[in-house]
DNA sequence: ACGCACATGAACTCAACAGTTCAGTTCAGG
DNA sequence: CCTGAACTGAACTGTTGAGTTCATGTGCGT
């Protein structure tokens, strides 16, 4: 919509398996007005070993719900944590609360800020063609290889019915996200004339179109495009992408 | 994969809502060896009360599953369908056997076949992107406009891990059915000479992304995307698709 | 009009699971 | 080392829902 936002808000990497995350503060969202105020409106047990804890309850339930869905029983979770589960009701105070907290912590957006940099980093006389496809080619690796990141999607879009909430989250971490930093790189790329882009709400989504999309959508029925394929529709959608909106053929 | 198959396989419009759908026999998809054989494998009662009864329950079930998910009890879908829940069980054996049924049921191809319409009747000096605008803006606006397209969908999604025979399912009556489709469309056109295309099964899906999948996946996400930017979408989408494949610009 | 397969409904079993209670234990911080 | 907040384990409540049983109708086919 509006133009000039910051970009690049979240490059937490998502890295996940190894529990190797900083995890600053878990709800410090950008807007949420209401919740500055009263700080202390519904925080859970405080102290060194609650932290422990807590961070162990979200890791295993993440886990779990990755691999599961939300039909995993809380008690699962907490044997799974190591920890009683009236500690996980003390933390959380249901297992939608829960399951929401986990979202918001695993949904950081690691998609489109290639884009970014490849775009940012981009000299004049580079060719665009190339930089475009590496950055594509990047970006769908780190869709396809990591598990996860296409698990997490699925489980927001197939839960999303049963925890409404999830909705709000999903709009604030996916595409508000990273649709802004993928839509400022083609604004850029427009504004310094290497492309030619007259509807540019449509050419962002023709570019998660061609390049991500199809990975979504088989995945969400359980299959997978092979390694082959992948690489023939990155290159070619890259090709047709630029065909399409390059002022002139390179 | 191979060519000159037959195509046309299911062009039972799906219609719903109205149950003026004629039913003929349920399980009579086309490859299947080994149900030909038994046959009285594992039929449930015959008469024609019976199949009245088996007809509303499976209407019932259509609706509730589609609106619900899963989770729906069999209990209410009995009680929707003016059924004893005893005769749910008499004829499907248990919920996920009825699941699979009211899935297979309901899932026939209504994509794909717009498109092979408007190629087959497309003259030799026919405009070739209004044709395939055409079929695409149809094509869109059935999965737009009948929720039902796209609920379905979402519903497989959702729910196949939880019934794993709904992959096999799946399969065979989408991707399977209208796939080869719309494959056997465009490559009658670059037989004709109206296209060239060097990688069709890329081809295919560079269709499928540019004017379906975003949808797909929005809807998913329990978004959806605005009339015009729709028609944006899918205009805009013929377009490149075309720039790309055609011979030369008309 | 007779009989039997099919349908009913109401009560029942069984299992799972969210969330709670509580008496007792552990550990971090002062 | 002492205190209290936080944790534990285990038992408990309450609900929901799949699938079953059975005694009693009801309608289709002949």
């Amino acid at each position: 919509m509006n133009s000039t936002v910051q970009f690049r808000c979240g490059t937490r990497l998502l890295i996940m398996g190894t529990n190797a995350r900083e995890h600053g503060h878990p709800a410090e969202h950008v807007g949420d007005a209401g919740d500055a105020a009263g700080a202390t409106a519904r925080r859970g047990p405080a102290g060194a070993r609650a932290e422990r804890k807590r961070e162990a309850i979200i890791t295993a339930a993440r886990a779990l719900f990755l691999r599961d869905g939300f039909d995993v029983s809380v008690d699962q979770i907490a044997a799974e944590a190591g920890v009683s589960k009236v500690t996980v009701y003390n933390h959380f105070g249901s297992k939608q609360a829960l399951f929401v907290e986990v979202v918001k912590d695993a949904m950081d957006a690691p998609l489109g800020d290639t884009l970014v940099g490849a775009v940012d980093g981009l000299a004049e006389g580079d060719d665009l063609r190339t930089a475009i496809t590496d950055a594509a080619r990047a970006w769908v690796r780190r869709i396809r290889s990591d598990p996860d990141v296409l698990a997490l999607r699925n489980l927001v879009a197939r839960e999303a019915h049963r925890v409404p909430e999830l909705h709000a989250v999903w709009r604030e971490s996916g595409p508000q996200l990273h649709h802004p930093a993928a839509s400022g790189a083609l604004a850029e790329l427009a504004a310094t004339g290497r492309l030619t882009i007259p509807d540019p709400e449509v050419a962002v989504l023709q570019l998660y179109a061609l390049l991500v999309f199809p990975h979504l959508v088989f995945s969400a029925y359980g299959t997978e495009l092979d390694d082959a394929l992948a690489e023939r529709l990155t290159t070619t959608g890259v090709d047709m992408f630029l065909a399409y909106y390059a002022p002139e053929p390179p």
